[in-house]
RNA sequence: CGGGGCGUAGCGCAGUCUGGUUAGCGCACUUGACUGGGGGUCAAGGGGCCGGAAGUUCGAAUCUUCUCGCCCCGACCA
């Protein structure tokens, strides 16, 4: 890691050599910085980070609900007996449970764990309100807090705990339970890349990836620019398996009981980790124009002349109005203080452009105009400036998703020799690489103890990655298709 | 829990090996003036139980022992 002294540190010293590196630049000096912070283990987030985070949620929310889910909440302290409830469950979260067994200066008789997901409290609530096939398909989504004990946090990626959002959803059949599932699965994936900007891959786990206590579990995966991946969402199908646990029965139109069909689905904070490492480069965040809190910034050039002066803030308080009133969020900058500072201020910051406007454009009638994402700046005219910037954002939002998909192309390779995976996997180069499996745990475990990677999904059809059967790379068995192998946060 | 590193001003660090007046530097902050088209200049300021405890010493940020905390790499996990 490099050190930083002296005069530089007020200044992004950025162009590091390593990834690790430049994780930790994005880290502290620009990206994450700026709207995270941490301690602990737990998350702080910051007004900048928690304006991403409520623009997510309103999208995503308003989605939810167009396709008809309700929202809910349910308790953050879950008695320790009903994690227990569910086999697979309990072993795959007990390492990571926290547990209260004091309360109220009392040792408790049964302690409770703090949510670390909420199947089990809302699986003893949907044994109480479904009674019939008429109760169903009950389509219930919570947002909150959950807490789980990893041993070692990153930085918005991993951390103790975490803001989401979790959908529960309980159905007559399989095949609708199976439906819901996709449907949220190309919902996320949707919105990732739409709103995100973010390329992913819409996948099945692996058996071994799957989430403790599902039948299967379906996942959207991304790759960051440091060519790891990232799970930035994913959608369950939980079977029957807690409906058992929790004597979730309704009766069907023949009369009989049976155990419901549920699905459970959450995406969390971990999306602003992964807009970041997206996006942002050495001098701060880049947010795409769709989720950011502020799209422009007006700074005025002040000269000695007052009345010069005068007109340029004029101008600009203006301009602020005429952007603010079409959609675009625009911000005047006033403050005393030299332009450039303004400039890197809200570049860090990931503020999408920057207007400037002196004595020198009121006179010619244009703006100083520079977009984020890009180099230059340039003089743009007043006059239609509001609908310039409007497609100007536009422009930046498929930008950024154009440029994340070819960076993740540039970054994927087909693979049939072991050896070469191998190799490329243990390096420091990270790559997405799409080689056959046998479907098997064992070759898996393998791969992984080899050289850490894992299989991040078996992607689903239609995406271009299925190019039909051939032979596992490590035990040149038989396979279905190729799967999608990564080392990943 | 293993391996490595670090605790000195709000932030980032130097000083520690080789103990010696009042503990330094950059940034940030305060006040004022000049400035202003990419991180300004000058002047004057404020801010420290040198992570904690015990010890060695005439004298400890510096040496010894213990302790607490943080970061990175792994293991775990999404």
């Amino acid at each position: 890691m490099n050190k930083k002294s002296g005069a530089d540190l007020s200044r992004i010293t950025p162009r590091s050599t390593s990834y690790a590196d430049w994780y930790q630049d994005i880290v502290r000096e620009g990206g994450l910085a700026e709207v995270a912070g941490i301690v602990k283990g737990c998350m702080v987030i910051k007004p900048n980070g928690y304006a991403i985070w409520e623009n997510i949620q309103r999208e995503l929310d308003r989605q939810f609900k167009a396709t008809g889910h309700v929202n809910a909440y349910f308790p953050m302290l879950i008695p320790e007996s009903f994690i227990k409830k569910e086999a697979e469950h309990v072993e795959g979260f007990s390492p990571e449970l926290a547990v209260v067994t004091v309360a109220g200066g009392e040792q408790l008789e049964e302690p409770y764990v703090i949510r670390p997901t909420s199947e089990t409290v809302i699986g003893h609530f949907y044994s109480q309100w479904i009674q019939s096939w008429r109760d169903l398909p009950l389509l219930i989504n919570q947002w909150a807090n959950v807490m789980r004990w990893e041993l070692r946090t990153r930085m918005f990626l991993r951390t103790s705990e975490f803001l989401w959002q979790e959908g529960h959803t309980a159905h007559a059949t399989h095949d609708e339970a199976q439906e819901e599932v996709l449907r949220i699965l190309n919902l996320y994936g949707d919105f990732a890349e739409e709103w995100m900007a973010m390329p992913v891959i819409r996948g099945k786990k692996s058996e071994t990836e799957k989430f403790a206590g599902a039948d299967a579990s379906y996942t959207i995966e991304a790759m960051m620019q440091d060519g790891k991946a990232l799970q930035a969402g994913t959608s369950h199908d939980l079977g029957q398996n807690f409906g058992k646990a929790f004597d979730v029965k309704f009766q069907n139109k023949d009369g009989d009981l049976e155990y419901v069909w549920q699905t459970s689905w959450g995406v969390s904070t971990r999306l602003i980790g992964g807009l970041v490492m997206t996006h942002s480069d050495d001098d701060g965040l880049i947010i795409p124009p769709k989720l950011a809190p502020q799209h422009a910034i007006i700074v005025p050039f002040y000269r000695k002349n007052e009345e010069e002066n005068n007109a340029v803030k004029a101008a600009c308080e203006k301009l602020e109005q005429d952007l603010n009133a079409n959609g675009v969020i625009a911000k005047f900058d006033g403050r005393d203080g030299r332009p450039g500072a303004k400039f890197y201020e809200n570049e860090r910051k990931g503020v999408c452009m920057r207007i400037g406007i002196g004595p020198r454009d009121l006179k010619n009638e244009v703006v100083e105009y520079k977009r984020r994402d890009q180099e230059n700046k340039q003089s743009v005219s007043m006059n239609g400036f509001v609908d310039f910037a409007k497609a100007e954002l536009a422009s930046m939002q498929s930008s950024l998703f154009e440029a994340a998909k070819k960076r993740r192309e540039e970054n994927t390779l087909h693979l049939d020799s072991y050896d070469e995976f191998v190799e490329l996997m243990k390096s420091d180069e990270n790559k997405f690489v799409l080689a056959h499996w046998d479907g098997t745990k064992e070759t898996e475990a393998k791969v992984k103890q080899d050289c850490g990677a894992t299989i991040r999904c078996i992607p689903l059809a239609g995406q271009g990655f299925d190019d039909g059967e051939g032979v596992c790379l490590v035990t040149g068995n038989p396979s279905q298709q190729r799967v999608v192998w990564a080392k990943a946060y």
